[in-house]
DNA sequence: CCCTGCTGGTAGCATGTTGCAACCAGCTTG
DNA sequence: CAAGCTGGTTGCAACATGCTACCAGCAGGG
């Protein structure tokens, strides 16, 4: 077999996701999808993806439960596009990407877009590892366990 | 062209990080490092991936300055893959795949391998995403800017 | 030193996936 | 009712992935 190698049945939570979202695309259009892209053409300008790769990436969100097409929101008879409730559980991933990605690969003063807190227009703060009992933890802070059963 | 589209001039920091892990290999490859996995046999036998693509990766993951190449701590010529800063930073995206994987792609009381706070053995904190004054943010309440020069 | 096995790769080939462009059917608006 | 939007599908060419075989340098025992 010469298929892409699949990890939906890995013990690894990390390896699921990532199976799931699938490829970057899929995490591009979820990003459009929190930024407020309902419609097929939406995220296609947006993107500047071939429409037959959106067809197809569109349609394995939906299989996977990230996003469910619906009736367009405006009355007419075409489709939309929204996150669902397992879709909007990713938002930490995609902020988690965009800080790392502001800090690593934007010049000083470099122009971005920029995701800011709607009620105060400032930028968010960076996200936390924390324990149980609300310890900020390093990598280093952390181990693997395997749970066999619980 | 008909090369993968690249995403590194754009101006989304989400795009660029996306772009600079490449593809799922690689984000796996930076979890067995932040796991402890330090050599060339080690991330193969744990991802069992194939050797020539495990090259690729290893190699486009240092030149993305993610990882790099030290001589091996145990005093043999051989040589290790260790996580830079720059890579050590993307512990919040793992945390935040592995926290939606768990929530999302497992039965309760299913096995999986489980990240916790090497202290105490408990699992941590689900990631929060705050704004700069402290208040928990929905993705409703955040909005994207275009910031043309600050 | 010599033989054997381990480590960390490279080379070649088959197949899968991606990207582009062309095409098309159903809306929908003037 | 015709023209253009919307949301696709199809075909082809190029690239990426996966598998297997091969191989060079190190390591360790005798």
């Amino acid at each position: 077999m010469v298929t892409r190698t699949r990890f939906d049945d890995s013990d690894c939570p990390v390896a699921r996701s990532v199976d799931a979202i699938g490829d970057w695309w899929s995490l591009l259009i979820v990003r459009d999808a929190f930024d407020g892209s309902r419609r097929f053409g939406e995220f296609q300008r947006s993107l500047g993806v071939a429409k037959n790769i959106l067809t197809a990436r569109l349609r394995s969100l939906v299989a996977g439960d990230v996003l469910e097409s619906v009736p367009a929101s405006d009355g007419s008879a075409y489709r939309e596009y929204v996150l669902t409730a397992k879709g909007r559980e990713l938002f930490p991933v995609i902020v988690a990407l965009r800080q790392w990605g502001e800090a690593n690969f934007f010049a000083p003063g470099e122009p971005h877009s920029q995701l800011v807190d709607r009620r105060r227009g400032e930028r968010l703060r960076a996200l936390e590892v924390r324990s149980a009992d609300g310890r900020l933890l390093d990598p280093d802070d952390t181990t693997v366990h395997k749970v066999s059963a619980e």
